[in-house]
DNA sequence: CGGCGTTTTGAGAGAGCTCAACATCGGTGG
DNA sequence: CCACCGATGTTGAGCTCTCTCAAAACGCCG
């Protein structure tokens, strides 16, 4: 999760860097944790495959996002990573964190603060894929991921990509993003959505209160 | 999540009790943060409710699970916490959590565990989400949810509420597991369901290595 | 210029959702 | 003790939506 703050110089500076080519894995469900890392450039998926054989998007993960925070406390990785890009990541070794929460609070508390707001973030995530159709699911999406402007949101890089983080199909979401351009719903250019006047955002979480 | 042991003593008393009626509400989404919850007795659900004003169940709380701990870090709730039973919680004050995790590393250590293992079940809940097919979603649950027999699984109280844990329609799991009870897959008794023969679960989680 | 992957569009089928009716169970009050 | 009532459990039929398989532009890179 993007969240520069928490690691202290002190780890900082133990980090190793390490590049991937686009393809390639970084760790493998079931292997050994040996820590976490945080992506410099690039973008990683962590992925899991499903009985099927198909592959799901668990979370993709840009520059400034921390991966494999969660496999700190376990013994093996509970997920794949795999670069979706030529990417740099870089290495911060298990024993070295830990020691550091040892001696630093602050370092602490402001991970903790992270892995909170990944939970929240995979909250959201799990609301989204309890909509059924692929109209209300890129709503809900472009909701969630608007810009500051409240009118725009920045997709992956790829269609199919973004197929997957909604968990879609990439013919069905070529479809519905064809369907809502149509009815004048949102505008597309150069990878952003704009959303079009009259068709306004609900906010998934309003400050709404009363029973 | 259940977890015991994360609650250092000096914060335990802190907890104050309170119970709830079924059908009572715990917070809302959106109402300010004032600490977290332990379930002692009865079942809560954390849930959101989408555009169509359906439902959506986030996760269901039963004794020994903590409830709202990545609101610590949060100004609001982001979901809403509704008792499905009649049931007691125990309530641990924000302010007093922070200072202890100040005073006491090993608190810390084991809170920040407890939120990684949520991290973990929340991804394999967004795996399950993934799955399209009635069937393989129960199969999938009853995988994950196995008992130390490897053989049967205790459902939630009402088949509703299993439905809604599942993502699927009350309809659509009545007709699954009919199915799998005449295809001999599994077996219905007093609130559980046992795996029979010749349909063994695929681990989830394989000690998988490879490529 | 020739692959290769992404982007599009088409047609068909399957699976769950919706609406609807009915059975069952447990608790309540007459 | 029994009738009533609400919620859960169960089954039926039709519909809609996405998935799947297929094929064709399009863009990029060697």
């Amino acid at each position: 999760m993007s969240e520069e703050a928490w690691l202290p110089a002190t780890v900082r500076t133990a980090g190793i860097e390490r590049s991937l080519k686009a393809g390639e894995t970084l760790f493998r469900q079931g292997s050994r944790t040996v820590g976490l890392y945080k992506v410099l450039t690039g973008k990683l998926r962590l992925t899991r495959v499903d009985r099927s054989g198909r592959e799901i998007v668990l979370y993709s993960a840009g520059p400034g996002d921390t991966i494999a925070e969660a496999s700190l406390f376990a013994a093996t990785y509970h997920c794949d990573a795999i670069a979706t890009t030529k990417a740099s990541v870089c290495f911060y070794p298990k024993a070295a964190l830990l020691a550091e929460f040892k001696r630093n609070p602050k370092a602490t508390e402001a991970f903790m603060a992270m892995l909170a707001r990944q939970i929240m973030q995979l909250r959201t995530n799990l609301e989204q894929r309890n909509i059924r159709t692929a109209r209300d699911r890129v709503r809900h999406y472009l909701a969630v991921n608007l810009a500051a402007d409240g009118r725009t949101v920045t997709l992956p890089a790829t269609l199919k990509e973004f197929a997957g983080i909604l968990g879609l199909t990439h013919e069905a979401l070529y479809r519905t993003l064809a369907k809502m351009q149509r009815d004048a719903e949102i505008e597309r250019r150069q990878g952003k959505i704009r959303l079009l006047a009259g068709h306004d955002p609900d906010h998934t979480q309003p400050p709404a209160f009363g029973v």
